[in-house]
DNA sequence: GGTTATAATATCGTTAGACGATATCATAAA
DNA sequence: TTTATGATATCGTCTAACGATATTATAACC
């Protein structure tokens, strides 16, 4: 998905949020809640996870609610919350834009007439 | 999002495949096509463009129809197809996912009343 | 107390994708 | 033949994914 610095989540990133949005939890809480909620779909392994803790925490979706030991709980930022409610808008956008293009709807910005690109003979691709 | 080597498309090469299933065309018709579609929101430069038009000759997502001086136009082939089928059904769950959480559905696995994670009192993400 | 087990986090190294900038090439127009 | 234009190709840098492994803190046991 995205790779210009956090315009756009991951899906791992976009899981990890959902989780810490759900309850205050720790790292690997968060990644056992994923492989949960996903039926085993997606799978985070350490590196991943902290990696996008770390980033997180930097850009301030998510912050420590309590550190016992070794474990730090985090929970979302309202810029996390924020982020990620602009990525859910991005995959209702992106499946809408498909849905759109199954029912082979013009473009916008076409007449509905113009030599343009709508209406094909249907993609037929021969392998 | 996905970085297993296509495991799983970028919303990049998911709007390529997609522009090349609406009709067999080039590159930049594609990129065009791909900026009308999603209103401005997705536009791909002519470095990610032709890098993903590489990769997915090299998988057989699509394949080259015609080659007119430098113009080269591609069609999506059976496994391409199957592949933005597979995306789309990737998005599907991930937002389904996410409407199951905004439910506080309990995960699969959990008894309704082992001491997990459900119904937390709510995130309060305080800052 | 000292040792082992375990839970949790942290880091390394490699691979893949995004993308701005720029270069190259083929055709058409002047 | 020069110039413009349409189209594709490549370079370099940055970000993300992730397996493997290391580190650290608490708990359990003797």
């Amino acid at each position: 998905m995205p790779k210009k610095a956090l315009d756009g989540l991951t899906e791992s990133m976009f899981y990890v949020l959902m989780a810490l949005m759900r309850q205050p939890m720790c790292g690997i809480e968060a990644s056992e809640f994923i492989q949960k909620r996903t039926e085993g779909r997606v799978a985070l392994g350490p590196a991943t996870l902290y990696t996008i803790l770390g980033k997180f925490q930097q850009v301030g979706y998510i912050r420590e609610t309590e550190v016992v030991g070794r474990k730090r709980t985090y929970a979302v930022t309202e810029l996390g919350q924020a982020a990620y409610a602009a990525e859910v808008e991005r995959l209702e956008r992106c499946l809408s834009d498909a849905r759109r293009e199954e029912r082979r709807e013009p473009l916008e910005g076409e007449d509905g007439d113009g030599a343009q690109m709508h209406l094909a003979p249907a993609p037929v691709p021969v392998l």
